[in-house]
DNA sequence: CGCGTTGTTGGACAACTGCGCAACGGCGGG
DNA sequence: CCCGCCGTTGCGCAGTTGTCCAACAACGCG
């Protein structure tokens, strides 16, 4: 195997840790899976990472802060208020197959029994739920959107999203991808006194 | 160890693995563990069930349906629909070391990787979001509530729930359950535009 | 009373777990 | 040019995993 760099050789363990979490679930992810994976010896992932719950908060924290980045610039990419909740919601909406939605859910579980990911998974969920709070602030300050509590409309919001999602995931063909985003357009219209763009 | 009815058995196997996940987690609950902790041999355990998804399946079933049962009558007990509403909220909003919601993230997101577990994840999941849709449909005959999709007004409701529920679980301190008990009812009056009784 | 049924046992089995350690080898500073 | 540092290796360790099976024991039917 060829030397790497140690910042080259964390992000070979993070996308090897991945790609073993997609198959197995991030809680059924081990050390010598992960190994096998980058083709490499067990040792190694040791000499980077202290334990294997700091191996998992870290793989979750690539993918996870990936996809926050990128709702952060569907979202800057639109005008209004509106547009803007619309491009969060379908960009946060999972496909069936949507494996970054399961990685929320086997953190959500794991997150009581491993520390490092519980902190991970914790900042990230509170800058998913600042997020959305910033829109509903800059769409009540443009007169598009009516609440008298931003942050409390924001955990809902975020809240029905993650709920429905989590349908979509775990019991796939129970609603839709579709139903998810039309459902939560809906709860956004009468949450924020609005009829949001399409 | 005393010899036991194949019911008493059963029932003795589904408590000792729900005092297993207790401890470790839904997915990380093995054979031997659930035996040590009814004091007999693990074999014991493949003579009642034919593989450790149905243990988990049939002890998830256990406990959350206790749960469902639990809800319907606390709704029952309750006169008009905003009252029932009220009553299921409430019932339902997890203490911050109520474990049943622990073992539905568990299932959800185990539910991908075990066959027996989603089916069982699945019909529960429906039953509850059911439940609501009584509720609303109730409150929708009695003119206390309005909605034109009880049926998508319940799936929010229960997304709300679910996903505040999921954060206090999840990250602890991040929201309190009394958090989530209020905004689901601020939620509930937006959805089904009515003030819930208090 | 005898015998088949069935609940129960405890260990065998191969595979796998997280972690530690001694040793190898190539790179770069002196 | 060479030597020390450090990334890397592969194996060992003790423990655990799910599954299976042969043997034991209690029960109840005939």
């Amino acid at each position: 195997m060829p030397r790497l760099s140690p910042a080259e050789r964390r992000r070979a363990i993070v996308d090897a840790a991945l790609a073993v979490a997609r198959r197995q679930g991030l809680g059924a992810t081990t050390v010598r899976d992960v190994a096998a994976e980058m083709g490499t010896s067990s040792g190694l992932i040791h000499h980077y990472f202290d334990s294997m719950d700091d191996v998992l908060a870290a793989a979750f924290e690539h993918a996870a802060s990936g996809d926050l980045a990128r709702a952060r610039s569907a979202v800057a990419a639109e005008q209004d208020a509106p547009a803007a909740l619309d491009a969060f919601i379908r960009s946060y909406a999972p496909a069936q197959s949507d494996w970054t939605m399961q990685l929320w859910l086997d953190a959500w579980a794991e997150a009581a029994r491993r520390p490092a990911l519980q902190h991970v998974s914790r900042r990230l969920n509170r800058e998913w739920q600042a997020l959305v709070r910033r829109i509903v602030e800059y769409g009540v300050a443009s007169g598009a959107f009516a609440t008298d509590d931003p942050d409390a409309a924001a955990w809902r919001l975020l809240s029905v999203l993650d709920g429905l999602a989590l349908q979509v995931v775990a019991h796939d063909a129970l609603i839709s991808r579709d139903d998810v985003v039309e459902w939560t357009r809906t709860a956004a219209e009468r949450e924020l006194r609005v009829r949001a763009a399409r």
